[in-house]
DNA sequence: CACACTTTGAGAACGCGTGCACAAGCTCGG
DNA sequence: CCGAGCTTGTGCACGCGTTCTCAAAGTGTG
């Protein structure tokens, strides 16, 4: 039984959950029992109309003069993003990047388990990395069929990117992070995410340069 | 003399010009001359419609009935981006993923030179990551203004993510990419990209949910 | 119990970005 | 030189997201 939302979810809405889920974890272990809207805002480098914005579409959780309970309300978080359960995940092209997500520790903590890496280089399959051996990408279906993986991690080179992401979804994988410097489509009923390193310095240097030539800083502030 | 742009360029556009750029150079290699909106859309992942804005911004390099001039647009939009000059750039953290944002190779290519490595641990200062010994963060003002660093990478541990940025900017950087999972702010001036690993997980990890429970699926395309 | 104070939840206005639709402008063939 | 056929550039309408604002609803004190 999950949560029934009382209205859609705004997708701007749903990237903020991670961050206030985050806060209210940092905040939970200070035992603080309550957090205003105004103080989770500032945890989270947000304002505090967006915050009660954003959690009103949870539900009314707080209690107006009070604030919210941070238990009560990261349990509602958690319920609502799904981290109440755990997400069996595989990576598929373990060169550096590859590598450094395979030994990260920031995704078992929110229940996300890598439990197969996969790679298309016959020199690295059997190597472990961590408690993990490398599996070749021709057994890709039956590893990630054996292993219900929802959701995949694609750190290929570019060129391999569209192949690799066509095997996933035909492999029963519904979610993919990728980080390969590709534009790669999946069908509906999919979901996928980009993370593109050079891209992200690219916007960066774009504002670098207005600042260093022009005298007027024009300030810039992330969206998504 | 840098580009004197007709109109203030559109966050979002700025954030697809990589794409533009990318797609172009792969158009470029294969001698092609010239390309329609349409074509450049497909390419990219987006619609022709917003190419043609997008570039409008730019000017108007384009030929009615025609199309774009792939090297003039290509020459266009990396000066725009302030790719044809070189961004010497410093990683801060050589942890799992400081280590393989130095080994990638993604960077150099469009002008972005990490030349500076730098960590807290003295077991890894000396170190040597390809052909960079790895500097202690004692040095960090020293060194980056002596390499000249606008662009700063940060890969620390998130509780030492704010404490590394005040840093850097006191020492002239005005460009930070965060990969700490941590809010950092910067003064007025400076530009902070983020990038959360774990966030995008977990906003996956949403959609699968509701994929998952109800029948219907929700189909999710990224917006920044 | 009344009143001052705090904080939420939502209505409303505003601004930005997207996408449609079409006129303007270019090429090419006859 | 003219007309058919493309493709760009942009005006316009629409929708989403943000922010302002304020009534509603709670707490605490005298």
């Amino acid at each position: 039984m999950t949560a029934s939302p009382r209205r859609r979810i705004p997708e701007a809405t749903v990237a903020r959950l991670p961050l206030y889920y985050r806060a209210l974890m940092e905040t939970g272990e200070r035992q603080v029992s309550t957090i205003s809207s105004e103080r989770l805002a500032e945890l989270a480098g947000v304002n505090a109309a967006k915050v009660r914005k954003d959690l009103s579409y949870l539900g009314s959780y707080g209690t107006r003069g009070v604030g919210y309970d941070v238990e009560y309300l990261l349990h509602e978080i958690s319920r609502e993003l799904g981290l109440t359960r755990d997400w069996p995940v595989a990576i598929v092209g373990i060169g550096n990047l590859g590598r450094a997500l395979a030994n990260y520790r920031g995704f078992g903590a929110r229940g996300f388990r890598v439990e197969v890496l996969i790679d298309a280089d016959p020199a690295l399959v059997g190597h472990r990395i961590g408690d993990l051996a490398v599996v070749s990408i021709d057994d890709l279906d039956k590893v990630v069929r054996e292993h219900n993986i929802a959701i995949g991690i694609l750190a290929t080179p570019a060129s391999a990117a569209q192949d690799v992401a066509d095997r996933l979804v035909a492999a029963g994988v519904t979610s993919i992070l990728n980080f390969a410097p590709a534009v790669c489509s999946v069908p509906d009923g999919v979901s996928m995410r980009k993370v593109d390193l050079a891209i992200e310095l690219q916007i960066l240097s774009f504002y670098q340069l207005r600042r260093g030539t022009a005298g007027a800083a024009s300030p810039h502030e992330q969206a998504g």
